[in-house]
DNA sequence: AAAATATAAGACAAATTTTATCTTAATTTG
DNA sequence: CAAATTAAGATAAAATTTGTCTTATATTTT
């Protein structure tokens, strides 16, 4: 019950470069030197990324990689499921089509409903989030919504 | 970011487990076939779910497992600690000690306070839940906290 | 313009974790 | 006490995750 250490690295790259000036091409020996990570790892997270479309990639000397979405609308859960594929809490609860029950099995709807919950806290939270100061401004989630 | 299998297929035992009339003691062979899981497979999450105390188990013919905990007071949360260990979203916001940062790190934050929203919802649902009927009768759980 | 350099892209490989099976031990029954 | 039934525990296969190494591309320097 977590994500990836390549979700992991891809949040902390993010944030890294959203701590930059504006249109800053990163480097990933930047990027992985700042977060502690494996650079050619990170190398590999960051074509995922770009793939995506959330960063612009430039190959060669003076190349690197920049926003193409802003940080402000980068979500924790828009990360993860580049990296990590879509979020299924026990991995049938949304694909029903993989499961042979006619009808839904006595977990189905818990399932359904965690994973609402999860998803919506994940999208609660930006890459834009973090680059402002350490313990960000943002509100408690968990005690917004008094839960 | 998904619970294992091995945690899915102890939820559904356990839920099967209850559904039988209170005391029955049940093989590992009739619930894997009423959950469509390798039965020696199933046997082995009985195993840890025995040494973590929540059933009981008996050797020989005629053995088999009973709840040692009422179905009431086991939450998902619970199963899926014992099998797949802790809840650690990110694998280290909990476990400070395994990181080196001094003060914490940019997303620190954001994963204590989402681990304790999806901890709540894990707790929220209970194994005697799902026991009762299909579209169980309590409410839905992210209508209800309003998120 | 060619060579050297810096960089990401992509192929490849190791390590770990997950999923499972196979063998052994324990208990009951006849 | 032998046979049958069941869980316990050891072992193995498969899948996934994590990571490295090589190749291609662009820029800079000579
Ligand atoms: S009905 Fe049950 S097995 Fe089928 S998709 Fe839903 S949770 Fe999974
Ligand atoms: S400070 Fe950052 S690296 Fe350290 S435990 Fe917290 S989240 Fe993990």
């Amino acid at each position: 019950m977590n994500i990836s250490r390549a979700s992991d690295y891809a949040i902390r790259g993010l944030v890294y470069m959203a701590k930059q000036p504006a249109g800053t091409v990163c480097f990933v020996k930047d990027i992985a030197k700042n977060t502690n990570s494996p650079a050619s790892f990170m190398s590999k997270i960051f074509q995922t990324l770009a793939k995506s479309g959330i960063v612009h990639s430039f190959i060669g000397t003076k190349g690197g990689f920049t926003f193409n979405v802003q940080p402000e609308n980068i979500t924790i859960k828009t990360v993860i499921e580049i990296i990590d594929g879509p979020i299924l809490l026990n991995r049938c609860a949304v694909n029903k089509s993989a499961c042979n029950e006619i009808d839904n099995c006595d977990v189905h709807y818990m399932w359904a409903d965690i994973r609402k919950i999860l998803i919506k806290a994940l999208n609660a939270y930006s890459i834009a989030d973090f680059a402002k100061d350490k313990k960000n401004n943002k509100e408690v989630l968990s005690e917004v919504i008094n839960f």
